[in-house]
DNA sequence: AGGATGATCGTCT
DNA sequence: GACGATCATCCTC
């Protein structure tokens, strides 16, 4: 596949709007080991003000990248021992994000098998940590700008027709009930419960 | 300096 | 479905 180089201007700077229009992107890797990319099916959006977001009670060392420019990576460590990846929204000094759930694995196949311990596909990639082990994805590359970055970047999808869905978000405890959790209906590469409402 | 916390994962029943 | 691993980060003393 060719891959196109999402331009500035093209993804939404408000932040469920971006959740959406991630779904379908090519997340691409660049790594010294090789390259992996994957197709984009389920994203989170963590609103500004929104008391499940990292930004909520402030500023801190960790969460900086939230409060950038919208479009730059926000990569931290959870429970010790998984990291998730984000792309901030909003404009720079307001906190808040769009988490990477899971993507469908495209290039690099081998290279995340080696990665992971798992040869199974579906397996790869299917969870936020996962998806950051099995691209090599860690905080050296936390607040890079994922439009502009050589390492880590976005390009277009193939165009084919995307039916989006949401529902609850995962794994959290305020603000749970709240249908920011976005995926690709009928993709087996989704990481958590797949027939919920029409986005 | 110490304690609580957590947007997860793999394993086990 | 439940549970424990594991540790950077943040807050409080």
């Amino acid at each position: 596949m060719r891959l196109r180089r999402l331009r500035p201007g093209v993804l939404p700077v408000d932040t469920a709007e971006l959740a959406r229009a991630l779904l379908g992107c090519i997340l691409v890797r660049e790594h010294e080991q090789g390259r992996t990319t994957g197709r984009i099916v389920e994203t989170e959006a963590y609103l500004s003000g929104d008391p499940a977001c990292h930004a909520y009670a402030g500023r801190t060392r960790r969460n900086a990248s939230l409060f950038g420019p919208p479009h730059r990576a926000y990569v931290y460590l959870i429970y010790g021992t998984a990291f998730c990846f984000n792309v901030s929204s909003e404009p720079e000094g307001e906190g808040a994000g769009v988490l990477v759930r899971a993507v469908e694995p495209l290039e690099g196949i081998a290279l995340m098998q080696s990665r992971r311990a798992t040869t199974l596909t579906r397996e790869l990639c299917r969870g936020p940590g996962r998806l950051c082990e099995a691209f090599g994805i860690d905080r050296s590359l936390d607040g890079i700008d994922v439009l502009r970055d050589e390492r880590l970047w976005l390009a277009h999808g193939d165009g084919a027709g995307m039916e989006v869905r949401c529902g609850p978000r995962i794994g959290i405890t305020r603000a749970a009930t709240r249908p920011l959790r976005f995926f690709a209906a009928g993709s087996a590469y989704v990481s958590g419960p797949a027939r919920l409402n029409k986005a």
